[in-house]
DNA sequence: TCAGGGTCTGACCGATCGGTCAGGCATGCT
DNA sequence: AGCATGCCTGACCGATCGGTCAGACCCTGA
């Protein structure tokens, strides 16, 4: 019977979780948090330094995977990467779509937040290895698209159970991507052509 | 010599405009583009009724376009739905690119006020008519990645030029279409088929 | 010269924001 | 009983928000 423990802080990090996605981050106010609980904005307070924190632990697991993801990526080229990436995103995005939804549009600012100051770097080489590491603007574009696409829908197909989605969006992403050795722009370097 | 004329008008929507994409919609004050500016926040107001006036009046043009879009859509279905509404706005995002990045993330909130209130509809048949109107998720799905992924990424190419912009989008878009006639759930209709 | 209208401004308003603080209220240990 | 600790709160703070308003300034036409 651990169940007469108020979790207080639990149902607050949940709280914020729902009204986040709705009403974004800026458009949440740590009194419609308090409101939905049922307790103060004082309380809210106490068990978070401040908005910020809050928004912080909220988004610890998804950034842990996406760390991990990057860690992947690392020393992969071509179309290696490209799956890699594209897989490991729609993993992410699918697994943590509503995390992922809490972002809709208020990257740029949040990302200037300490808390998540290496965030636009990881999603740079994600965004990189997409592309196959191909400088080509058609890739690049292909890459911040399918990307930036996946993070905005992804919130909206709550209804959607998790592997359908993943396995659309992963057949989109393939579909989508510009690929990397079919075309060259200069010839492969040493063994990458293979089949 | 109409140039002694300061058309303060034009120099607030301006300075919206450029604050707008840069830190969003609620994340710009009238005192920021008052600033920018170099009048005072009264100053703005006396040009424009309120915010949203000066936000409606930012997106009138991007919002005529968008209209005669929708337009053209009505009545077309499968394949030459999808085309159409690639085509139409892809063309829309690469000419207002700037406008379209203003609404990032803030699409909910600002569709609630009424000077937007029917470009849910519209954006709703688009998504429709570049899914083939088919009710597969799959189809539904892309079009949606298609349509935000393009909203949001189209803010971010400012250094690109437009006609190389749009055919690169162009081209992820139809090869991430979901094809409607290709793999039918059931037999085309009556001559979609050629080639 | 004066009146009137367009343009602009400083001062101000109420509301709301994130955040602080002293203190109340249980509970449990000594 | 006395005390400490954890949890929670109302009251309050300064800052900033969108918006209002009376009046100053300038130009023009009578």
């Amino acid at each position: 019977m651990v169940r007469a423990v108020p979790d207080t802080h639990g149902e607050i990090l949940a709280a914020a979780a729902r009204q986040f996605t709705v009403t974004g981050y800026r458009g949440t106010s740590l009194q419609d948090i308090a409101r939905e609980v049922g307790c103060s904005k004082a309380t809210v307070l106490y068990h978070f330094a401040n908005k910020e924190a809050l928004l912080a632990e909220l988004m610890a697991p998804a950034i842990d995977v996406l760390r991990s993801l990057d860690d992947q990526l690392n020393g992969l080229t071509g179309a290696a990467a490209q799956e890699v990436a594209a897989a490991g995103f729609v993993d992410l995005a699918v697994r943590f779509r509503r995390e992922i939804a809490v972002l809709r549009g208020e990257f740029p600012e949040l990302l200037c937040q300490p808390a998540f100051a290496h965030i636009q770097q990881i999603s740079d080489r994600l965004r990189d290895a997409l592309a196959g590491h191909s400088d080509r603007p058609g890739a690049r574009i292909a890459a911040l698209v399918l990307l930036a696409g996946i993070s905005e829908a992804c919130g909206e197909f709550a209804d959607i159970p998790d592997d359908e989605l993943r396995t659309a969006l992963l057949t989109l992403a393939r579909r989508a991507v510009e690929p990397v050795d079919a075309t060259p722009p200069h010839p492969p370097t040493t063994e990458d052509k293979d089949s």
